[in-house]
DNA sequence: CGACATTTTGAGAAGGGTCAACGAAAGTGG
DNA sequence: CCACTTTCGTTGACCCTTCTCAAAATGTCG
């Protein structure tokens, strides 16, 4: 997986592209936008759907699909030319990564999300397709021109940032004070509950199964421990039948409400 | 590039405050702003530099100056009424604090950054002044009606939030994956980066010396330690010469260099 | 089936936590 | 001015969680 994504970009550059075709047409329909991105699963949770309609077509001329197989660098700190993309499905990881090998996970991008660091070349993050992708992507220069000429667009991507950010600062609370139990069960929920309720409904069903995109190794880069203690932690969650035992990838949580509990109660 | 880097934080401090008085004039004026900002010590590098005059003219009708005393609630998550700031000197802690007890401080605000969650009434978080304060405050209502008046200020929040989102994402790194030792290191290095070079100028001085905004308590919520922890990594600090002992909260960094060679590796 | 990657399990070590005592500085009140 | 208290920081001894190293088990794919 690590020998994929040696091969950079090239190969996801190649990428077959259904959109290519489409990208000729120029201005003055709302139509073209609304036909593109008819089918589009996130559309009325990402970006797209709080801006105007004159932007939103913008938008619609300028990105292309593509598809990214798990494992395939997206974006790296020594990369020339910038991308932005939506997540249309799959999970992308952005990964803080250090000379001396030690590496974290610094954020998950579910679909509907923004990837991109606008206002910065050097991005010093590694994002890398976590499953396998379907991105809504756009050009550096594209999308800046864009968010030029629709200050609205920043707009939508300053409450996507500010998510993010409490995000990361809920993250940084689970990396800095919680146990290691209280954390491989911290992931588990927040995976399940972001796989199985894009839209953020009120209460999660109580049990559910899902295929993490997440490796042992991912894990425990998520959440500042060695893959041996995620291993161990999630026999004892087993054992205490908050999770059936299923194999490898895929989690089968038979109470997301004893999960909760687990992830914020330091004691046994 | 910033010639207000070369200012200390004493000069901050010593700034006269000539703004309280003029609150009730009304519109009209690019004049009035210039007066009233006129001696503000970050101007040039906060959210109001980057503005258009207009714009940066309804922020001066629309602000007042507080001061605020060290360890005083700025804004907790049971507050009703909203509050935006612009740090002037002195620095804001937000801190992630839970029913346990557990708390970790996930933020620090130093001048001419801005504190608020805008677009959201939880903040879920607890903002206090570390140390004495000036702030250039906005009221919840008034900031909001700004943003929504002048598209521009999102865009200028935008990348303060993105900067913010970096330093979370570097922070986390260092909570899930640095040693005692190394986070110890961090943050002094960091602190004293962010109080002897506000504009970022390229090489830190090799030596300097400050007041630490921070308790040990609060150091070790800032590191994911305990105090005593925190206490004997310094003591190692000191015995490497890379700090000289001075008391209590006053540092005294012997090797810049060193300290950020000590920041970054594990060993030792 | 065989080669390889991933995950689990085990045993021992250690980094950092916990508890406790001590010391230094600062405020209080006589 | 000096006891007294209070707060904050330091230091020591011990212990527990998690890391480290190693090996076995399981899964995957040709």
């Amino acid at each position: 997986m690590k020998l994929e994504a040696a091969f950079g970009l090239s190969r996801y550059m190649s990428q077959p592209d259904c959109n290519d075709s489409m990208s000729g047409s120029r201005r003055g329909e709302g139509s073209l936008t609304r036909i593109k991105c008819q089918g589009c699963a996130v559309r009325t949770a990402s970006l797209c759907s709080e801006v105007s309609d004159e932007c939103a077509n913008a938008i619609g001329r300028a990105f292309h699909r593509r598809r990214v197989p798990a494992g395939q660098v997206i974006y790296s700190s020594d990369q020339k030319n910038k991308i932005f993309a939506v997540v249309i499905s799959g999970v992308v990881k952005l990964t803080n990564v250090r000379p001396d090998g030690r590496q974290q996970i610094v954020g998950l991008q579910f679909p509907a999300e923004f990837v991109g660091r606008p206002y910065s070349g050097t991005s010093n993050l590694l994002a890398e397709a976590a499953s396998n992708l379907e991105l809504c992507c756009f050009s550096g220069d594209a999308f800046e021109a864009i968010m030029r000429r629709y200050p609205e667009l920043e707009g939508a991507l300053l409450k996507r940032t500010l998510d993010s950010l409490d995000n990361a600062r809920e993250w940084m609370f689970m990396l800095g004070r919680k146990t290691a139990h209280e954390r491989v069960a911290s992931l588990i929920y927040m995976i399940a509950e972001r796989l199985t309720h894009p839209g953020n409904r009120k209460e999660p069903m109580e049990t559910c199964r899902f295929e993490s995109p997440l490796s042992r190794t991912e894990m425990a880069d998520c959440l500042g421990l060695r893959l041996e203690t995620v291993s161990r932690q999630l026999a004892l969650l087993k054992a205490k039948g908050v999770l059936a035992s299923s194999r490898n990838r895929t989690f089968d949580v038979r109470s997301m409400s004893e999960l909760r509990r687990w992830s914020e109660s330091p004691v046994e």
